[in-house]
DNA sequence: CCAACCATGTAAGCTGTTACATGATTGA
DNA sequence: TCAATCATGTAACAGCTTACATGGTTGG
């Protein structure tokens, strides 16, 4: 049990990537300039010394493709899988609500891997959960001694996020629903 | 004209803090850490380097406090001034609001110390059309080829996005309205 | 043969963080 | 005197970016 080290996001998505379909850095990279996954360059300077690190941390590595020459492909391992299943099943909570929002988008995601929709379904109830006491966090603030003393621009701008995050919680409610949907074709779960 | 070094965002942050009103390091961490203030983190490894970087780039400059002691204050220099007015003015494109909107809604708060109204207008204005820009953007990937491929969890990820953007534009033209209702007690500008 | 793309990497640096370290002042 | 708060700073590192560097392959 060699308690694999803690992957960056980064990692983590390019474990996702790799997970889907094992591939080379610069298929990878072809990703990240093609769509708007996470926010990260596409660079080969942030792309394969990441990968470096992961291989490093025994989570993924890299096999020599068919097609000869220099070129590679990375996989995940088995410690590269079962980390990247606990990032998945991590709840959300408001301080990730708040701070590190892409990084939760992402990891829903990519819970289109987890076979089981119960996954999904939690992340998203946690998701609705801490983004409605964000809200309320932030409705405190404005309404508190330290909101009421800031200026019309102060208090629109933390308007804004409060806006964002109300429109975050009621696409949770949404997705859910669109994920259930999809879900009632196959089986049922318990409400 | 010494063409001074280009603050970093904590270093706009820190520099109108103190053209609001000069201020010790320490109370300024105490605005990081009573208000969502940028995300920054209130501690003195943040703080006090920032400051120093903006002492030593001439935007910033110390005064030992009347109380005696270590205590010292920060004040913006006139160049300092003439920077964070020229951050302030800058335009919001589609880039910066895909990717550095803390910064975008971070420099909307610091408006409230320019004193033509129009700024803030012309900032409100290019906000809302860089955010539906975005918002067509997202719309356009998710139409297209690479879109229509993607999983539902992928597609209600960037979904996500969409509904943040278009949130984020009605906030703008919200905004504005509010800020155009303070101003009507004034004065008139062209429409 | 040359341009365009495939493919991989290193070096240096920017921005900010956590953890550590220190000392003064104030009030119970 | 002891704890809490005021007040300032450094060291080490994390995580990512840009710029640079290199060479193979493919097609016109």
């Amino acid at each position: 049990m060699v308690a694999a080290k803690a992957a960056t996001q980064l990692g983590y998505t390019l474990l996702g990537l790799v997970l889907a379909k094992p591939q080379s850095g610069y298929a990878l990279r072809k990703v990240f300039e093609t769509t708007p996954l996470g926010n990260y360059s596409s660079s080969p300077g942030s792309i394969y010394p990441a990968l470096k690190a992961l291989e490093k941390a025994g989570l993924v590595e890299r096999r020599s493709a068919a097609g000869g020459g220099g070129k590679q492909l990375f996989a995940p391992t088995s410690a590269g899988e079962a980390q990247f299943g606990e990032w998945l099943a991590r709840p959300v909570d408001e301080e990730a609500m708040a701070r590190h929002l892409d990084g939760v988008l992402l990891r829903f995601a990519f819970l289109q891997f987890d076979p089981d929709p119960g996954v999904s379904r939690d992340f998203l109830i946690s998701f609705e959960a801490a983004a409605w006491a964000r809200a309320r966090a932030l409705e405190a603030f404005l309404d508190g001694e330290a909101g009421r003393a800031l200026s019309l621009h102060a208090r629109l701008a933390v308007g804004h996020g409060l806006e964002n995050i109300r429109s975050s919680a009621r696409w949770a409610a949404d997705a859910r629903r669109q994920l259930g949907d999809k879900a009632e074709e196959g089986n049922d779960d318990e409400g």
